[in-house]
RNA sequence: GGCGUCGUGGCCGAGUGGCUAGGCAGGGCUCUGCAAAAGCUCGUACAGCGGUUCGAAUCCGCUCGUCGCCUCCA
């Protein structure tokens, strides 16, 4: 068995998987706070993480997969009202029912992503009693101050003994000299210094009762908390996008230090951004685009619909660590190359074993491996997979041939990487009818056949070309003519 | 302004000190009644300028540009 390389961000280097406990891996990834629909960025980030999840299982792991549920809302800055409350006033609904509605809705959509659930998807709100603890122990480490009801971390403090900007390789006293102007209004000792509780104000109505009044939790708490809580004081993998580096990851260093003395995560990986249209996506800009409208095409930006099959593939086709563009052009490509891919699927179901091998099939799985051994470079494996691609049609014509036990060997692994690794869907599995259309289109070809045979090229190509306005092309090939949908 | 990232052929996107992925699009050929599909085949790219080296797209420096973070964000 190869060895697994992982990109650590913590020494920004890749490093051999080692886990705590021998076949068992313990990995958090930061959830969504959910107060509007999913966008297409924060998908990516979940796929990304569910194709290293899957990986891991497919090489016989025992994973723990933590992510949670962000439903309190956090403050924006040191006056406004939280996002989720926000939503509230607009929507005139509780926040809890916001919470509930966007918590389906991102349900909804990474199943449709084929995004398998977590072991566990904890929220912020179920765990108002931890997070209260974890503010005590701080502050009982001397890590933290109170202030008007509301506790902050003392970073400059923190920084004395460990190190804050460990992870985003940031230094303080630069961060210091950088720091814009607040509003002066702050309970702040130092502007870097983060909530880890804060009062409500009586508007507010997501609040809870502490030994410090009314309020509700720092945003970075939750995941310190929660991932302790189910991974324990250590873990090996902590996963997020980006973006969540700085400040989030940090923070949740300094407090998993300040509560336990001892560096919580491992292996810290982020994923990239998705950028729409050369863009970052944003919600303020509407350079943005949700799951949904990819689904029934109706977007400004595209020129069809695209399946979740195929947005899950296009993603895939670059490296997680990569910033990858989503762009009209670019998943129509992908789409091609996918459906190409999942046609030699279907075609290697019923190809019959050969007296000999032309091609070297064991020397093309270990570079299968090798390349998802290699951080997850599921880019390199899709050209691989392409590799058997070819070969599959080539056998289709005659031109090549495996024996008995490559054959099988061959099937295993390309299911297994497209299937259980890659989490690409059989297509065949989510048409419904189609047994019904299967028998009627056969049909059409017996039709078409008994046409050509007697030189009616009008009727034939008739026959052929409506079909294919309805998505459903024939291949005419030595063995007889095959159809695809598209 | 600070920190970081990246800059690859028409497009998307890997990789890496010498053997130069893959997908899409395009040209040619085979197959075909014509097509499509499939097969074969052709495009020799790594921002610019210096340096290190027998040899760099790959390492170092500078310049230009991109994007991101620095404030909620996957």
């Amino acid at each position: 068995m190869q060895v697994l390389n992982i990109y650590n961000s913590l020494t920004n280097k890749k490093e051999v998987f080692k886990p705590l406990q021998e076949g068992y891996v313990g990995m958090y990834v930061c959830g969504p706070t959910v107060y509007s629909n999913v966008h297409l960025g924060n998908v990516r980030t979940f796929i990304s993480f569910d194709l290293i999840y899957r990986y891991f299982l497919h090489l016989g792991y025992k994973v723990r997969y933590v992510r949670n549920i962000t439903d309190a809302g956090h403050l924006t800055d040191d006056t406004a009202e939280d996002k989720i409350s926000t939503k509230a006033r607009l929507e005139k609904l509780e926040p809890m029912e916001i919470v509930q509605k966007y918590t389906i809705d991102f349900h909804h959509i990474l199943e449709k992503f084929n995004a398998l659930p977590p072991s566990i998807e904890p929220t912020a709100t179920g765990h108002l009693i931890e997070q209260i603890e974890a503010v005590q122990t701080i502050l009982d480490n001397g890590l933290a101050y109170e202030v008007n009801g509301s506790v902050y971390f003392d970073v400059l403090k923190y920084n004395e003994k460990e190190n804050y900007g460990i992870l985003s390789k940031r230094k303080i006293e630069e961060s210091i000299e950088n720091t814009r102007d607040l509003d002066g209004q702050s309970d702040k000792k130092n502007p870097q210094d983060f909530a880890l509780w804060k009062r409500a104000e009586p508007e507010h109505i997501q609040r809870w009762n502490s030994p410090w009044g009314a309020g509700f939790p720092g945003w970075h708490l939750e995941c310190t908390v929660m991932s302790t809580k189910y991974l324990g004081e250590q873990f090996d993998i902590h996963g997020g996008g980006m973006d969540l580096k700085f400040p989030h990851h940090e923070c949740e260093i300094a407090q998993a230090q300040a509560c336990y003395h001892k560096a919580p995560v491992n292996y810290w990986m982020h994923g990239n951004m998705l950028t729409f249209n050369g863009r970052k996506m944003s919600k303020s800009t509407g350079n943005n685009i949700l799951p949904e409208e990819i689904f029934t095409g109706e977007s400004k930006f595209l020129s069809k619909a695209y399946s979740a099959g195929v947005v899950r593939f296009f993603m895939m086709q670059a490296h997680y660590r990569s910033i990858l563009d989503f762009s009209d052009e670019a998943v129509l490509a992908a789409e091609k190359g996918y459906n190409r891919l999942m046609e030699a699927v279907e075609i290697l179901q019923g190809l019959e074993p050969g007296k000999t091998s032309t091609y070297e099939v064991s020397e093309w799985k270990e570079k299968c491996y090798d390349a998802m051994n290699d951080d997850f470079n599921s880019p390199v494996l899709i050209a691989h997979l392409f590799e058997a691609v070819k070969q599959i049609n080539l056998m289709k014509v005659g031109k090549a041939s495996l024996a008995d036990a490559d054959l099988k060997s061959l099937k295993e692994t390309l299911y297994a990487f497209v299937f259980d690794v890659l989490g690409l869907e059989d297509k065949a599995k989510s048409e419904g009818d189609s047994n019904k259309l299967s028998g009627i289109v056969n049909m059409m070809i017996e039709l078409r056949n008994e046409a050509r045979a007697n030189k009616d090229w009008a009727l034939s190509d008739k026959i052929r070309d409506d079909l294919q306005k309805l998505g459903v092309q024939l291949k005419d090939g030595k063995e007889g003519t095959t159809f695809t949908l598209n």
